[in-house]
DNA sequence: CGCATTTGACCGGCGC
DNA sequence: GCGCCGGTCAAATGCG
């Protein structure tokens, strides 16, 4: 991750230290009326009954302009997954549940408990937020523990797809950890859930600003570790919520662009199509 | 010894 | 109905 990055002149201020992100002019990425975008972001955000999917991208330590950096067919490949699998367990560990260990040593029947849960559980939809990152790491530093439960080959890409969940026993979160096939330097990690707990290590550190609804200013003094879109999600929030229009952050934080941030409702298939290309073209 | 990771098997959804 | 594919499970293994 190169967080100075010389040939970027976002990138310095008046302190070189302090890198200022700037979300890209929400025109482009939002067809409707962009004055909305906070309460947009944030009703989507708290519409647990209904949730979507949250697009955050980053650049680390490149231009704000990260569109250019996108494959838009890997990108718009990553939302069609989300938005197919729609299924979200809130206790997929089977060892949570008793009932279901009784029957785990013996042989597996094709009734059990399991599949009537699956099926009750395939109405809940978990809100999600994918966002790209330029890394050499694939297992971001968020502030949380994740284990890792599963790792699968997947279609039309030469790196596989990492499966985590929180290590915490009360919290279901999961994220998906992939590569793009066509930049091997951009991973593209998706969240699944909402955490019920305080993070082990929060990202933090700096002053987010808002300069109006479409454009922020993050002030950083610190290396970043790697952006927590629950980090983000409260932050925008409170900006949104306190009328406000800048957020001290305690030290650390997260990634050098936030680039553009939109709200997809996965049930709606129709946005899908619409939003996305737009999120990924160059201005 | 406890916890995390690996990895093959299994399951369900979806398209043809 | 069948095969493909994504997602998950769970035993085996590794590691501190």
């Amino acid at each position: 991750m190169n967080n100075n990055d010389p040939e970027n002149p976002d990138l310095t201020n008046d302190d070189s230290s302090w890198t200022q992100l700037i979300a890209p002019d929400s025109h482009h990425f939002f067809h409707t009326d962009t004055s909305n975008i906070l309460s947009d972001f944030v009703r989507n955000l708290h519409a647990s009954s209904q949730s979507g999917l949250h697009t955050l991208r980053f650049d680390t330590g490149l231009t704000p302009t990260v569109t250019t950096t996108t494959p838009s067919s890997s990108s718009s490949a990553a939302v069609k997954e989300v938005s197919t699998s729609n299924n979200l367990p809130a206790t997929s560990s089977s060892s949570e549940d008793p009932t279901e260990n009784s029957t785990a040593s013996a042989v597996k029947t094709p009734e059990t408990p399991k599949k009537e849960k699956k099926k009750a559980q395939k109405r809940i939809r978990q809100p999600r937020f994918a966002f790209m990152t330029k890394s050499d790491v694939d297992n971001l530093e968020d502030g949380y523990r994740w284990r890792k439960y599963g790792q699968k080959a997947v279609k039309n890409s030469p790196f596989p797809r990492s499966y985590y969940r929180c290590t915490n026993t009360r919290c279901t979160v999961k994220k998906r950890v992939e590569r793009s096939s066509e930049d091997p330097s951009i991973v593209i990690t998706t969240y699944e859930g909402q955490h019920c707990h305080q993070t082990t290590g929060f990202p933090r550190g700096g002053i987010l600003t808002a300069h109006d609804t479409s454009h922020f200013t993050f002030h950083r003094h610190l290396p970043p570790p790697l952006p927590n879109p629950y980090y983000y999600q409260e932050l925008l929030h409170q900006l949104h919520r306190d009328n406000t229009s800048s957020l001290r952050l305690p030290q650390s934080t997260t990634e050098d662009g936030l680039a553009a941030v939109s709200s997809i409702n996965p049930s709606e298939e129709g946005l899908l199509g619409d939003i996305v290309p737009q999120t990924m073209r160059n201005p």
